[in-house]
RNA sequence: GGAGUCGGCCGGGUAAUCGCUGCUUCAGCUUGCUGAAGGGGAGGAAAGUCCGGGCUCCAUAGGGCAGGGUGCCAGAUAACGUCUGGGCGGCGUGAGCCGACGACAAGUGCAGCAGAGAGUAGACCGCCUAAGCGCGCAAGCGCCGGUAAGGGUGAAAGGGUGCGGUAAGAGCGCACCGCGCAGCUGGUAACAGUUUGUGGCACGGUAAACUCCACCCGGAGCAAGACCAAAUAGGCUCCCAUUACGUACGGCCCGUACGGGGAGCGGGUAGGUUGCUUGAGCCAGCGAGUAAUUUCUGGCCUAGAUGAAUGAUUACCCUCGACAGAACCCGGCUUACAGGCCGACUCCGACC
């Protein structure tokens, strides 16, 4: 596996899964979105995303957000660690730029992975 | 050149780097994973889910009722509420565009305000006073009446114009126009025409009012359906053990039932596989047809994901990029849309 790869063993692929994170997570929240993590049992972090048709209206723009966080996440994946993330979607985040999601996304994988190594 | 109508097409490009997902060919092994190379990877509306069909499962002898849909005629089609051609009505100078466009001389119902009267018409103003009666010498006045030509109301007042006729009038009569019915002619039909006959003449509007008529419709949907199948709990069958112990029956013993071990079977949850893309397919050509469409021949294979791929960053170019994301598949309709290209046609103006 390449270190900068976006295989199916990097997500989370059930609702089960995603429930698991849901249960007792760490969260950490920002205007536009709310990241949940949990350390798991193996050794590389998994991400998934949840985009609620109610908040980001049309279908290519959850698309588009999907793709950038999938994308910035693949980037940072290194210094993740062992760890479940979720990341939720919240009403406005349509509205940021590519550009903009970025920068929001690179601070939160740092702020989080801290918080979970903290506990 | 300006203004416009109709039809068709396109929906940023190139390169580099880093990714995602099927396919093909190799290589490796732990035989379903890893690596390499090549090649494919959202739309004209993928959207709304408004119609129609395929497909799947369930139901079903046949027929009817109920309910729903469609609604000028003919054709196309797998089918349609779609499309094509035609008819009729309306709009536009025109190219063209728009129309739920069957039946109210089967029945029932509905219609605010105004107005005398609104569907078997109707005397408010007006017009008339011939006949009959009363008063009066008479003119005339009153009564009994007549009258739909005029005024006025209204969206709409029950054919129009003219002449005759009359007390005044009136299809009361006649001519012309219009209308109904019947016939004839043309057309597959809707419908149109009529130098034919006939009727004095309505049969007002409304059926996205009930209704009537004609035709069509079984239900649910890919989370359909099919297959594989852990862990845990439970079910059935067979074999072994029925020694000991526990519980129930009992005062106690014997005994019976349950609890044991092993093997097999079936249902089935998590999860996985399949359905899943070769199809009423697309392109080209000849032919049939006014056209929609279609026979035949040749060629092509053009997304298939499943927490859900089809992207990100950078650079350059240009006209500086809209609406917007497949989820079983097709045919339509409707709605959204920056900008651009092509063809045919119409009107106006100028030049020759």
């Amino acid at each position: 596996m390449g270190e900068k790869s976006f295989s199916r063993a990097v997500r989370l692929l059930t609702p089960t899964h995603f429930e698991n994170v849901f249960s007792d997570a760490v969260a950490a929240s920002t205007p536009h979105i709310t990241l949940l993590a949990k350390k798991n049992q193996l050794d590389h972090p998994r991400l998934g995303i949840t985009l609620a048709k109610k908040r980001i209206r049309r279908a290519h723009e959850r698309n588009r957000v999907k793709r950038i966080v999938r994308e910035s996440f693949r980037h940072h994946l290194p210094q993740l660690g062992n760890i479940d993330i979720v990341i939720i979607g919240k009403s406005g985040l349509d509205q940021l730029s590519n550009q903009d999601l970025f920068k929001l996304l690179e601070k939160q994988w740092n702020r989080i992975s801290r918080r979970c190594s903290e506990r």
